[in-house]
DNA sequence: GGTTGTATGACAGTCACATGACAAATCCGT
DNA sequence: ACGGATTTGTCATGTGACTGTCATACAACC
């Protein structure tokens, strides 16, 4: 689903454009201000942002500029003012596109649209993990065991590569259901017998596992 | 120097868009159709194109529909009309950018600029790619396998250089059905469908590939 | 020894992918 | 502008791999 950030102080426009961004199939969400709506971008990356200009603290054109700094997100400002020097600043803040108020829904989400198409958004690349003898390359979707190549299946690589982002740690099965099937709820054994086929694949010992071990009552780790 | 070509029948405000593009130091050239413009761009290509709606023959629409076709280079609408559905249809057709008629050359140099951040054929003229026996070169659309050129198709090519960019990245079908065809969403078997066809020119043993792989999935990619 | 929690093998339904056929769209020379 | 050739996207089908469930066997803890 495709997020949207809505950075606007104005309640009735900014909940207008909400609900018009929600119904074009978008996940909308607001800010009132450009410090919240930063944060929230911070905390939790929306695909879009709209900003507004006139805002109480701090403004559009400097809203825009701290964003950018670390977010290539695309920014779409939308704005009552239509004069030049604003579009030309708040493009040169960083801004991709400029609309003027009152705008048209199906025109703004066509100009998401043609902004996606110019995202460059393969994320940067992840580095390989390395646990003992294994190396995971998340990015190339490869598993080697000493060097060799492991063919897993895609249920089985998500689950190594969530257990290798948290290596160390104890991961319920809870969490495990959660993060790999995206269950909030379901039976728990059907993590064990994916346990179970991994190690098959990636411990030497399937039945004395050294990296995939059981923690008895809490659930498994990858052990660093 | 950039180079921005301009489509527009009208002959006073095409030379008025080229006297104030060469103000701003572009190297600005015309067309009063897009059969020419077209034409002009395949034979020496700007940076940028500007792209009038109302045209003679072939319009704008349809102009910039063929434009697209090959060529990613950034296309902004000028034009007279501010109506909605225009806008929408433009920017669906490919357009980048919609301004409406007066425009402020200074706006619409902001928005060149912007757009330039976001494009990578400018930024970045690609070398030639080496992959085991191919060699792929982006600018001169030519692929080679062991020295002999491959003939590709348009499609076919992009998604191959949209591979190789990524050479040793898994590439889910989504992020290709987005970097190759533009589309926000739609049918992924569409990717299928297009990787076999590519298998069937770059592989020596197309069901049994040694660089374009299928990750059972994750999506596809290309062996480095 | 009983109880609770975990491992493993088998199996059927489902899913993901490759491929060939086809119709529409597009290209290109005349 | 026209017609044949090429390219493109959709669909149907077949195949093999994967998934989740279950039953059973095993291990750890009290």
């Amino acid at each position: 689903m495709t997020a949207v950030l809505v950075i606007e102080d104005d309640d009735r426009i900014r909940l207008a454009l909400l609900l018009a961004l929600e119904e074009e199939g978008y996940t909308a969400r607001g800010a009132a201000t450009a410090e919240e709506g930063l944060r929230m971008q911070r905390s939790d990356p929306a695909d879009y942002v709209l900003f507004d200009l006139m805002l109480p603290g701090i403004d559009g054109f400097e809203g825009i500029r701290q964003l950018r700094r670390d977010d290539d997100v695309p920014i779409v400002v939308v704005s009552a003012r239509d004069d030049t020097h604003d579009i030309v600043a708040a493009l040169e803040a960083g801004a991709d596109d400029y609309v003027v108020k009152p705008v048209a829904i199906k025109e703004l989400s066509a100009r998401l649209r043609a902004l996606r198409r110019r995202a460059r958004s393969i994320a940067a690349p992840v580095a390989v993990q390395v646990i003992g003898d294994l190396e995971i390359s998340p990015d190339a979707g490869e598993v080697r065991r000493g060097g060799q190549p492991v063919a897993l299946t895609r249920t089985e690589f998500r689950l190594l590569c969530e257990l290798a982002e948290h290596a160390g740690r104890v991961l319920s099965r809870q969490q495990l259901l959660q993060r790999v099937w995206g269950y909030d709820s379901g039976d728990e054994r059907l993590v064990d017998v994916h346990v179970g086929r991994l190690r098959q694949k990636i411990e030497a010992e399937p039945g004395n596992p050294r990296h995939l071990v059981t923690l008895r009552g809490l659930g498994y780790k990858l052990q660093r």
